[in-house]
DNA sequence: GTCTATACCAGGATAGAC
DNA sequence: GTCTATCCTGGTATAGAC
């Protein structure tokens, strides 16, 4: 990857996140990454495809970070660790994940094996903890994390004592 | 309102809400309402004004709700009402808050007194109910009903269940 | 690999007639 | 109130030179 590839994919990740997909044009973004516009079809076969790249590559770095969850054995531990996922998500991947966000939105899904394991691994911790409605319960941290993940995204504050309460709530 | 009016206030609440409202062509809109593109800036000032009468109609309808959320008195069934209101959205509303969700990531904020007042009396409910950490329990049931929100528009799926689950965790 | 110039198309918005 | 026709801008994408 030369140098200009990579400018063009730091700042299409920067401009999709904080302007959209749609509008931001790609003169715009020659503009914000210091290159002709055509640079960018010699690259990428289209726009779409210049996103397709930016997911792929976040996706990449995220699926490393769930395998480290996936490695924790102990149920309790495993779901402090996959609760707490969330709560650490570094300021850098901020707008990657508020453009996939905004995609999960617009276009279809993107769920990828990693998440489905995890959440496979939730269900078999809280039955070996005895909860009665382990798949219930996975579901409900799933829709949590989405939920925390949103406000962390959206609203820049401080998270970090609701992770507290929340542990309280699964005696951790 | 005249009839026109009506079938191009739901036809553009119907397609922004699939395929987004950048991604929503005026001629496309005007098709669909069978009704000339023209029309639609007789009514409104612009694409914008449009999407922001939509706005003005849902969130009308939203507060209505909210009110009386409002009007229960006893904290713990203040709770209960207050988490159950994502779970029984209507399917006919699904439209109008999937648009809200994207507007969300895309635009500004889209929050208004209503929720804020719900947010202060769910405070208030926890407090009551001498729970130790007042502001962030109901922090937590706003991110909450916000992935909940996120799971029934966007996957479809039967979440009553997950509720029951929920409100075990708080006795009720 | 990179730039400049340009073709081509679609979108939002307006004017004018009815 | 509504339609038809049209303008203008700006967007994606390509060609060709260096």
């Amino acid at each position: 990857m030369t140098d200009k590839q990579v400018k063009i994919l730091k700042s299409a990740l920067k401009l999709f996140a904080q302007q959209g997909f749609d509008s931001t044009s790609t003169s715009r973004l020659a503009l914000e990454a210091g290159v002709s516009e055509g640079l960018i079809f010699r690259h990428y076969k289209n726009k779409q495809g210049l996103l397709e790249a930016i997911i792929a590559e976040g996706m990449n770095a995220a699926t490393k970070l769930i395998d480290g969850v996936l490695a924790v054995d102990d149920p309790k531990e495993f779901i402090k660790t996959a609760i707490s996922l969330p709560f650490h998500i570094d300021e850098s991947e901020h707008d990657f994940w508020r453009l996939m966000y905004t995609l999960k939105w617009q276009q279809g899904i993107y769920q990828n094996d990693a998440f489905e394991k995890l959440k496979e691994r939730l269900v078999k911790a809280f039955k070996d903890l005895g909860y009665d409605n382990p798949q219930e319960e996975a579901d409900l941290i799933e829709v949590l994390t989405d939920g925390v993940a949103t406000g962390i995204l959206l609203k820049d504050g401080d998270f970090s004592s609701m992770l507290t309460v929340i542990l309280k709530k699964y005696n951790i």
